[in-house]
DNA sequence: ATGATAAATCTTGTATGCAAGAACATTGAC
DNA sequence: GTCAATGTTCTTGCATACAAGATTTATCAT
């Protein structure tokens, strides 16, 4: 698991951001965490140099790091480029996917139907995200694969709120549906439409996300 | 210019590995750079961190930072997501554009339409840049825009090698004629087509990027 | 001469130390 | 009582130190 501490102490810090351990706007002491995880300040520095990088926590010079807080409009506009990735990722996985892709998918879509018409949306939020995993890999590229994954898990928390809203899981299963006979049937088009529409926080979706986010 | 001596470093050794100073596969040796720089390994170390978090360089426990290599094929899947995102930052430029916005990519296609007819394919490098994020900056989604700026950054090398094979210059700027007319009509969809074709690195061209890419 | 083994060297990973800037508190003036 | 100025404390930024793993070199046996 834990290749080295520096890695281990930024996939920790970065799940404490994630989880909303670390809330938008809280500062990172660098002590605080170093005597948390038991290590010195350097390899807190280091992994907070590499949450710096990708835009998770932001480093005023001799003032400290802070968790990066997003906003609703960026928060919208990060929306708006996962559901132009996801589109990608659906439109090449109708293009490209193999025997061993259409398996995974369809157990992915099974799950989902089987946590939704449970109704149990945190299971539900775990196979969505298989789901959406196995269209990445059907899409057969690696680097719009490993960006959708990072963008997915930086908006992992306000995909979860939008889960809590009424109706929310059984519609996004009904869009899955449908994702998944425009994939298998080999329709790129469709695919990506579908798969940009499902994503994509428009209208009133977006409003039920600014009111969740400023519930907590 | 330097908030600190991490970020210079950080941006030093960016520049060196996108203008291929460093090359692929090249090792990134902590106490050289540091002799090099004239600081010591700690900053350097947090530099290398930063570009690790990137996908710029690797760190292989124990065995030091090296330059990652991302072979023809992985390149090609970046073009490829490159592609998506620039439609999608020129239907939503189409969407949104104001009049300050017009007299940008105006003033960027004229100074493009300029050193293409003077067949000054590295001036015509310079102005392309300042035309495609003249139309990032249009989209008005500031996270789209640094997505793009850092891709298409990463891409530099390629992009530039690209524009060396004969008649790019003058059919890229053909093509930002059309995108410039899209957008300024207004035209979301033409828009998004017309950039995707223009980014994306199809048939042959995928051909002159892997032949350029083993000649160097 | 070649291969293996062991020793020396080099490099990385982490801790600690120190200086400079920022935050904070105390004191004094009005 | 409020505000400002100054001194103290705390935190960061970078350098240095040291230990452990990796690499190279040297020696020896076959």
């Amino acid at each position: 698991m834990s290749e080295n501490v520096v890695q281990r102490l930024r996939d920790e810090i970065e799940n404490g951001i994630i989880s909303n351990d670390f809330a938008p706007g809280a500062r990172l002491d660098e002590v605080q965490l170093a005597t948390r995880f038991g290590v010195s300040r350097t390899p807190v520095r280091e992994a907070l140099m590499q949450l710096n990088a990708i835009g998770l926590v932001e480093i005023r010079p001799r003032r400290g790091a802070v968790v990066i807080d997003p906003g609703p409009h960026r928060i919208f506009e990060m929306f708006e480029v996962m559901a132009e990735l996801e589109g990608l990722a659906g439109s090449l996985a109708a293009r490209r996917f193999t025997d061993a892709d259409r398996t995974t998918i369809l157990a992915a879509h099974a799950d989902c139907e089987r946590s939704s018409s449970a109704g149990d949306s945190d299971a539900y939020y775990y196979d969505n995200e298989r789901f959406h995993k196995a269209i990445y890999t059907a899409s057969h590229s690696g680097f719009l694969a490993e960006q959708c994954v990072a963008l997915h898990r930086r908006l992992q928390p306000y995909r979860r709120l939008q889960l809590r809203v009424r109706n929310r899981v059984a519609t996004s299963f009904a869009e899955h549906g449908a994702i998944v006979e425009a994939i298998l049937a080999g329709d790129a088009e469709q695919a990506r439409t579908l798969l940009r529409q499902h994503v994509s926080i428009q209208g009133e979706r977006f409003s039920d996300l600014v009111a969740t986010m400023a519930s907590r």
